[in-house]
DNA sequence: GTGAAAGCGCTAACAT
DNA sequence: ATGTTAGCGCTTTCAC
């Protein structure tokens, strides 16, 4: 059997609240002892049992992710930078993927919430872009921190997110300052927060430079309403191919994802047509589809890997310092990320 | 606060030693009493305290994940597959990403083994290709599954893995028949198992068939060690475009990595070198890269999916059925995923 | 087949 | 500042 708290007591004379105040609350233990249960534990290799200490409440070193689509490079890329740091402090994640299902996301939430999780961190959670929105109008017993939600946090909320608003203005004010007309906004049919972000803001830029529907249109691609899959590059590519057979063919486009924007360089290059200097194409999120496919692909940089360090900072922030007042909500901005496309 | 077994021990009317029987080991109950208790438990809604359960070594519903590189679509894959069936299972993973660093996998393991880990999965652990592998020489106390590694299991340890060999030979086969030479396996520059297996089938294919060292040769990607990082693709384009300068230039080529494969298409585009027509090029692991790249890459298929739910699926079966004798090795076959590029 | 009670290893309230 | 001790909620002997 392994080493317990009192064995570590026993070997620096102590009692075992004593060797537990060194552990949990170091300064309530004069320096001379506790330097003695220190060496005490370092020299016996004592670690306190996982789970008689949760069993009192104390830290249990474990947060739990909810990711819509663990598998989607998008989120990998986040889900990676928050296991680097948090693992690095000791703290271990529970990964889970809940897609778009509300029922996996509850039941996975009381799940962690039973295993005293730390922390929630949700990543797009599924029922965000619903009205009832699972975590809002909710008090959990640890914080949830949300990634990449437009929601208001609240009582011991944070959000964490990637604004990418800025990334699109600038390539709007491109395209106006380079005169890259007709442009077109591409996009899927369904209704998430992020397309009908990108379709006001057009609608503004629009207004605010008199740009006429001829020279700004938004494009759907029809028949598909998950654009998220792999698939979405080959239904692009033919739906996208049609677009550019037509006259009035656009001069630059903003795809409303990375794999919509691949299909639109396949199509461009089948059809002769030179990228950028006949078609400029812009994607959005700077995963590696877009660093890795021909040319490289200018996108809009969403920052993901400083998403995930802001939200495993922010927990190890929150744990180490509970009472220091806390932002709510923090968000940076996007911004064109230059490579070959546009 | 919330339910607890005493609360449904008295409204079944019975002790918290036939609940915990109830739920641990149901035979042992009659079932007039166990159905009582049954509908007591479903009535309050009561779930067993996950500490006090862990501190009494019940299962834990947990498994630890070892993964090298969780932000490389290979891993993801399989990650994501062990996840999927697990966690509808009610058993949760912890993600850990070791990369090249022995250390790191020798801790991560024992903080999992501390949170009474239902089992440990490691996925090409750090230590594979070493002399001194950590899972091997040592008696742990959850089973450990291997996957994607190439050593004989023992104890309580068990194997998955995709065989390479069919994949490759197959390659190799077609190869000949279509006549498809000078043939040119390139490779990076550690030596891999991956790596060197290849190179061994490369013999062997030589050998037996008395093809020439002018017909096949192996190529080294110079001044790179770690293959696997985006970058390889740009490396591997440079590179390759001096060999088909060459006036010797392979006509088929198999790459060590999808990354590479990527990274000699756009130089065989570059060059107006017609792929498959004048140069066939297949790559190996079947990624999303492959499937979403242009033309589609003929890869060769390791099914990481099927690996994952292999993985999953054995520990829920050693799990359900501790007595029952399992294989301690399983292997599924590789073999070419045909698309446009072969 | 079922119940009473003794732990599991730790933390925290209370004493000193 | 440190020690004593009563739990935390469950499982598991040991009686009956």
């Amino acid at each position: 059997m392994s080493i317990k708290i009192r064995d570590v007591a026993k070997l620096a004379g102590v009692s075992t609240a004593t060797v537990s105040r060194v552990i949990n609350d170091p300064e309530k233990v004069r320096s001379g002892t506790r330097q003695r249960v220190e060496s005490a534990i370092s020299k016996s290799n004592y670690k306190p049992n996982y789970f008689a200490r949760g069993l009192n409440n104390g830290f249990t070193d474990s947060v739990g992710i909810l990711a819509a689509y663990a598998i989607n490079p998008y989120f990998t890329e986040i889900v990676n930078a928050i296991e680097q740091v948090l693992s690095r402090n000791g703290v271990y994640i529970y990964l889970c993927s809940c897609e778009t299902n509300t029922e996996l996301e509850k039941r996975y939430t009381e799940d962690f919430l039973e295993r005293n999780t730390d922390a929630i961190i949700a990543i797009e959670s599924p029922s965000m872009n619903t009205v009832d929105n699972y975590f809002l109008n909710k008090q959990f017993k640890c914080p949830i921190i949300l990634v990449n939600q437009h929601i208001e946090p609240f009582g011991d909320n944070y959000v964490v997110r990637c604004d990418q608003e800025p990334g699109v203005w600038e390539m709007f004010e491109q395209v106006r300052s380079r005169n890259l007309f007709p442009f077109c906004l591409f996009l899927g049919k369904d209704a998430s927060y992020s397309f009908l972000l990108k379709e006001a803001l057009l609608k503004k830029w629009k207004k605010k430079y008199h740009v006429s529907d001829k020279d700004a249109q938004i494009i759907h691609l029809e028949k598909m309403r998950d654009t998220s899959g792999e698939d979405a590059v080959w239904h692009t590519h033919d739906y996208f191919k049609k677009v550019l057979a037509t006259p009035a063919r656009p001069r630059a486009v903003l795809a409303g994802n990375e794999l919509m924007a691949l299909g639109i360089l396949v199509a461009a290059r089948e059809l002769g047509i030179a990228v950028p200097e006949e078609l400029a194409v812009v994607g959005i999120d700077n995963t590696l589809l877009s660093r890795t496919c021909s040319p490289p692909l200018t996108t809009i940089d969403l920052h993901m890997k400083d998403i995930g360090q802001m939200a495993a900072n922010l927990y190890m922030d929150i744990r180490k310092n509970p009472d220091k007042k806390q932002e709510k909500v923090h968000i940076i901005p996007s911004n064109l990320s230059y490579r070959k496309t546009f």
